[in-house]
DNA sequence: AATGAATGAGTCTTCATTCAT
DNA sequence: GATGAATGAAGACTCATTCAT
């Protein structure tokens, strides 16, 4: 109960946080954690710069927040909301490809925030905890429910590699694609999942 | 012959740049790009400030140097000095070992360049340059002489995809192994491999 | 009215920015733009390094903001407020006696100024565009009315001539007067314009 | 004897003087004094950064040589090379033609000079004993026994004047011309000189 | 609670000067 | 004598953080 009953000024708080970590998001993505200032934050927030060190300690204290504020408003979550009766390669398929998305669309932001968790034990273990945990628990709780993956993979490595292919494709391309032109992004993907699903070698 | 020969001042001047940029290495490593300082850097390259600049006209042109580094110390180049007699998918696979030690030697330095990438035209133009076209351009002509690839995954997408694959499952792995215990590094790349290879699913 | 009721706050700012101004002048004069340091003008001020560049966005910009107070305090327009009446050839001498304490007692920063518009095109524009060409305009003018001096005389020149004149005197008797003994300011302006009237021939 | 007779190796150290000197000259006078680098005399002088350190113990005993440069150089001296037997006001002319052309053509340089001496006592007197006294007093002289001045006007003013009324027009004029049209350099000193001795005023 | 002015430690970078070769 | 690599002090400027209002 307690949990979701929220006095007014908690309310207000919570309201001035999120106004600030919308904030934050846009200039993080954008400069990078070391490159934006408190200033710029601030001025994007609408908020004075002393506002913002009311409801975050610190500068750090803010992309923590904002490692929370993925989990909370339900970015990664949604993973586990795919419907339970499909097909199991299927509903895979549709994981990834909101998972895709997700990354995408917030690309620049978890760049960031995978870039200063070597830095920040903190965030690292947030990040950790709320989210990449989830993720692997998700997919793994997938793939062997599927049955239809190989026996001799253990679902933590599939996981983990699946998570990683995603994670790691997604940044080359954004790389390669400033260089050359890009792939259809829907058929980039399905042959991706392809690939995942059955692997480069052809079969005959 | 005169590209090998050096005069002694050539010499010098290449043993001071490695000097400083072996420091450069560590210290960006472990702190990154903006939280290291030239300060530091000199005092690890146990040189003055001052000396540092007149190598290196920008620490910016650091992180460059490093770049250029990377691939004059042949960190890359070695992928087109694997035998070429070898059974393709071995061959491919021994790429990939070496590949896989190097970035995971020097995972922090890379995650750093990646990173500041975003930030850094000229960054991002000479690591394309040195290094990601090379990398693609040999697993992709590696990929298509095997003969065994799928003939409907167009070889940049798999070359692409093999990168990233290698390089998002060292960061999530880097990142699972804090939190849990590490797997052994040479079942866990056979098995990736075997993966890309052969994809996830079952066949029967 | 509006014009010159200010908020509070920027009666604020342009307070701070005069105690900057003020403190920048002696500093300047003292030792000169490239001899002058933030950290000094900040100390003389009372006020922080930072503060400085709350202000001003360069130390460039502070030599401006010089030059731009050299007008707005109206060091130079009291040249407009000579009155109209008088006897051209007494008028000018009082304007020139203004002008010649005037420069007298900013000589230091003066020379400051025109030196460092060699490097600076901003300064150089903002000097001519406030300074120099209202003192050119104003002499100019009162050369002309008082239709006591030569025709052959273009009034550009006699004005330059004038201004020139000034400038150059100042400077030498500041050097001449540190090796010799002054003479009194009075006689000296006296005579000078004399000179510039009616020159250094003998009339017989 | 003594004097003129050097020995191979004074000569020596002459020559690499004068040679680093010419190089300052041509730097100082671009840049001015603080915006020099000693690394960019060397470099003109075709000497090592070393070398000048050999011949000039700081970068300022540089500054001062060019000024003793400057009357050994005679440039300054060919003022009392005038002829004696001319007509007075025309050997005036003729000096102070000559005297124009050498400030037009050193302006930057005594730019440079007369601002840092300011701020270097060395410079002042150095210039003070070496340059100013001397054309004052040759000034002085001619305008002494031309015997055509007027007899309110005491020399040494006169010849304050003087110089301080050449100094300051190509000052000024230097500044006007960036953003007018220029005048016709011999009509400019012909009309200048005309001023000087006729005053502005219109005489019947 | 909110503001935003003020702070000052810390950054990269420059450059006169020194010194080993 | 000459070199030019090395030094390190010093400078302009930035920015997270504090605090008086």
């Amino acid at each position: 109960m307690r949990r979701k009953k929220k006095t007014k000024s908690e309310d207000l708080i919570d309201r001035r946080k999120s106004q600030i970590l919308e904030a934050a998001i846009k200039v993080f993505s954008e400069k990078g954690f070391e490159g934006s200032t408190t200033k710029e934050i601030a001025k994007k927030a609408r908020v004075s710069e002393g506002t913002i060190f009311r409801y975050f300690k610190t500068k750090k204290e803010i992309l923590i927040g904002l490692v929370n504020m993925l989990t909370e408003k339900s970015m990664f979550k949604f993973i586990q909301e795919v419907e339970d009766g499909l097909d199991p390669s299927q509903a895979l398929k549709n994981i990834l490809k909101l998972h895709y998305n997700m990354i995408t669309q917030n690309y620049q932001l978890l760049k960031t925030i995978f870039y200063e968790m070597q830095f920040h034990k903190e965030l690292r273990e947030a990040f950790y905890k709320e989210v990449v945990s989830n993720v692997l628990e998700v997919i793994k709780k997938r793939i062997q429910e599927s049955g239809s993956t190989r026996d001799d993979v253990p679902p933590e490595l599939a996981a983990q590699t699946l998570l990683g292919i995603f994670l790691g494709i997604t940044m080359v391309q954004t790389m390669v694609e400033e260089n050359e032109n890009p792939l259809d992004p829907d058929k980039k993907i399905s042959l991706m999942l392809d690939i995942i699903f059955n692997g480069i070698k052809k079969h005959d």
